[in-house]
DNA sequence: GTAGAATATTTAACACTGTAAAGTGTTCCA
DNA sequence: TGGAACACTTTACAGTGTTAAATATTCTAC
């Protein structure tokens, strides 16, 4: 009885080649290059086909942008086994954060609706918000200075902007030959951003 | 001979007529529902008569978008004759960037390609980023604190990530009914950047 | 092993999109 | 008044997301 089960791992597979083969494209050309036809054309299905797999256009790009958000997460969870201090917490996760954006920036793009990535469902953000006060972010900076949880709410939307912000900012504005290497900018910005919450 | 003069104004103002029209449709649906159909049916015009005004689609955005950075530049100028201390000319400089941003998102996610927006001409941020030392944020953060022109220039740049990215960040991911709570922690993250600069 | 049901997949079509070429008026000057 | 210059529209093409109908394939039951 594999039958049904190397179905389901088949379905499994042409999903991921469908998101994959969206950010490949994405990557190569742009987001406003990508279209439904070109995706089937490449996994090698007539394009209604897809949409076996996806609502519509929009749910593929939901998706890339919630499996970013994920991923984001897991890498933060992480993080919070490997460093006690919340300082090396937050200043780690930016660096995260930072490689993130470079090496997968069609990703990046999708999350925050830039340069051609055009997603509708926004609830995401909504979830990053809900139930702060289990977000490892939320609770380093509550660790760092103690204040009420509005407080330290506060915080962690201008956190969230600082890093979000930044890296929005250099990915939009590419290439910008002035500023060569804007890493270490980043990583000075961030920094001073921790040294000045205690 | 006021003919070709009244036909130089007609002209003029069915440009105008254009750039404003797309703006209300992608104030009022989105930057994705701005269609050259659409535009050409609001002011009554088959739509290749749009490109005897611009030479595509992606020109209309660009001069939206460079429109945007002028009007800010503008206020600027102005911002420049009525203070003296560079502190008070950043926040209040902050200050009006807030309010553009909320007044004019459809601009706005123009001048930075976000929710829609796709404008491929991004040679405008190169144009931002020259002649940084005459740019009147750029002599306010030297007037604070002087070092080399590059010292400043990273600056410039941490100036320009903080504050755009915060309202980048702020419009795309709030649902638009709350963005104007977040004008404190805008304003608040704005004057400890300045603080910190001294 | 074959009929019929269930799945898988494609073809064809619709209503859109940006844009170019060709055609039609309309205005103006010699 | 004829013809050039200009203003503007019609038509068309290739592309888009998406749906309904048609077809091909696979599996199940006899």
């Amino acid at each position: 009885m594999g039958i049904v089960e190397r179905r389901e791992r088949m379905k499994k597979q042409l999903r991921a080649d469908i998101l994959k083969t969206a950010k490949d494209i994405a990557r190569e050309e742009s987001w406003a290059a990508v279209s439904i036809r070109k995706i089937a054309d490449v996994i090698e299905y007539s394009p209604p086909m897809l949409y076996e797999y996806f609502d519509n256009k929009d749910k593929i790009l939901e998706t890339i942008r919630n499996d970013g958000f994920a991923a984001l997460h897991e890498e933060l969870q992480k993080l919070k086994t490997l460093y006690r201090s919340p300082e090396k917490l937050l200043t780690e996760f930016a660096q995260i954060q930072w490689r993130f954006a470079l090496e997968q920036t069609e990703v990046f793009q999708v999350m925050f609706n830039i340069d051609g990535a055009n997603c509708l469902s926004k609830q995401v953000y909504q979830a990053e918000f809900a139930k702060l006060n289990t977000h490892p972010v939320w609770e380093a900076l509550a660790q760092i200075r103690p204040r009420s949880a509005d407080a330290v709410s506060k915080t962690f939307y201008e956190w969230w902007c600082l890093t979000y912000g930044f890296l929005l900012i250099s990915i939009v504005t590419q290439p910008r030959p002035q500023l060569p290497n804007l890493e270490p900018i980043f990583m000075e910005s961030v920094r001073r951003f921790v040294r000045g919450l205690s």
